[in-house]
DNA sequence: TAATTTACAAACAGTCTGGTCTGTTTTTTT
DNA sequence: AAAAAAACAGACCAGACTGTTTGTAAATTA
């Protein structure tokens, strides 16, 4: 019969937590129903959140959906870099990017994003910022996996790093054609041709 | 002094005209604000078209938005076929594309439309089949170009065309980067190099 | 020419959205 | 314990959107 009298939460573990609920919802109603379908009322109203609460944490919306963009790009790469630490060679680097590409729905999110960013000079900045530190540690990655032994790295691009990039701008493209026709394999099959040149060459 | 008594226009006349103008003004708006921002109200007023005129040949948004896809596809197949007819090898095929690809906004609009589409279970049909369609046909020209001699094919899958798919995602992975990022000199060069692997295999 | 159909015009109703505003509860500070 | 601040709750409003409806002008048909 003894109830705490002391706080049971700190006003930072609330915060986080509605915090999170709100961005955990806006990415989930981004993949389900697109991103101009993400209001603030439907994310609320699948977050358990009111919408006093949420105002208190993301005044605007457009404020929400940039932190939800800053939120993707930062699972994105964790993903990355929490994974596999040694790739052995560019092949089994492609293949985790597939993984990470078509493995949950971030990278769906991040194409709604970029599209809606192209139209949104606001939201632009911040897609373009936060792409393009990404795909800069995509393509150190790409180059470290292709050259285990060399810790040293001087040119700023090469061959290798554009065949990275390149293979994240396919899987973009493949994505896109994933929302439309839901026939993974045809893509898997087609993604790994293009590996196999890739091996080839590199 | 003298006017004719009898219609200027025919209702045919009529009818195409404020149709085409509703459907440029559409494509238009995509290019420029995005599909979501495409609203009928704009539309009309962009396009010089009373709401009740609009409501007469297109009685729900829906209705323009996918006489819009359609439009897009035509005219991108009509860029690929009233093109160049003969091409001499695959390479010369790819220029073709990328051409096709950024030197009109039509791209951009199909991009726009496969996102919304992915979301919308009566767009997602439309734009499935005549994506579908186009592919097929750009698969059969990719075929055509890399053997202009064979003018019988057998096999509904070819490595050759197999690369002509890729090459099409990969340019709507571009297209999409292309919105944020407004460097298209660096996209050629990473397309540049991307034909020059894949013609080497084909 | 008269009747009918087609094309166009504009107002209206109902819904949804984002931002604001006022008030309440919970935690922290004094 | 009292005061202050942070977190939350919910009503409200002005604007935008789609679809409908009623009415008018132009073209076609009888």
């Amino acid at each position: 019969m003894e109830f705490a009298k002391k706080p049971r939460q700190s006003q930072q573990e609330r915060s986080a937590l509605t915090r999170n609920k709100l961005l955990n919802s806006t990415l989930q109603i981004i993949d389900a129903e697109g991103w101009h379908r993400a209001s603030m009322q439907r994310i609320c109203e699948h977050a358990g959140v009111s919408r006093g609460a949420q105002t208190h944490h993301f005044p605007t919306r457009e404020s929400l959906l940039i932190a939800s963009v800053r939120e993707i790009v930062k699972r994105y790469q964790s993903d990355l870099t929490e994974g596999p630490i040694r790739l052995q060679n560019l092949e089994a680097f492609f293949d985790f990017l597939w993984d990470a590409t078509f493995n949950d729905n971030l990278l769906i999110c991040w194409v709604e994003a970029m599209v809606a960013a192209r139209t949104d000079a606001s939201l632009k900045r911040v897609v373009a910022d936060t792409d393009a530190s990404s795909m800069t540690a995509m393509r150190a990655l790409g180059a470290e996996a292709s050259q285990p032994n060399g810790p040293v790295r001087i040119r700023g691009t090469s061959q290798v790093e554009d065949l990275v990039e390149l293979t994240v701008c396919l899987l973009r493209g493949l994505v896109l054609q994933q929302g439309v026709h839901h026939d993974l394999s045809e893509k898997r099959r087609l993604f790994e041709l293009w590996t196999r040149i890739v091996a080839e060459v590199a």
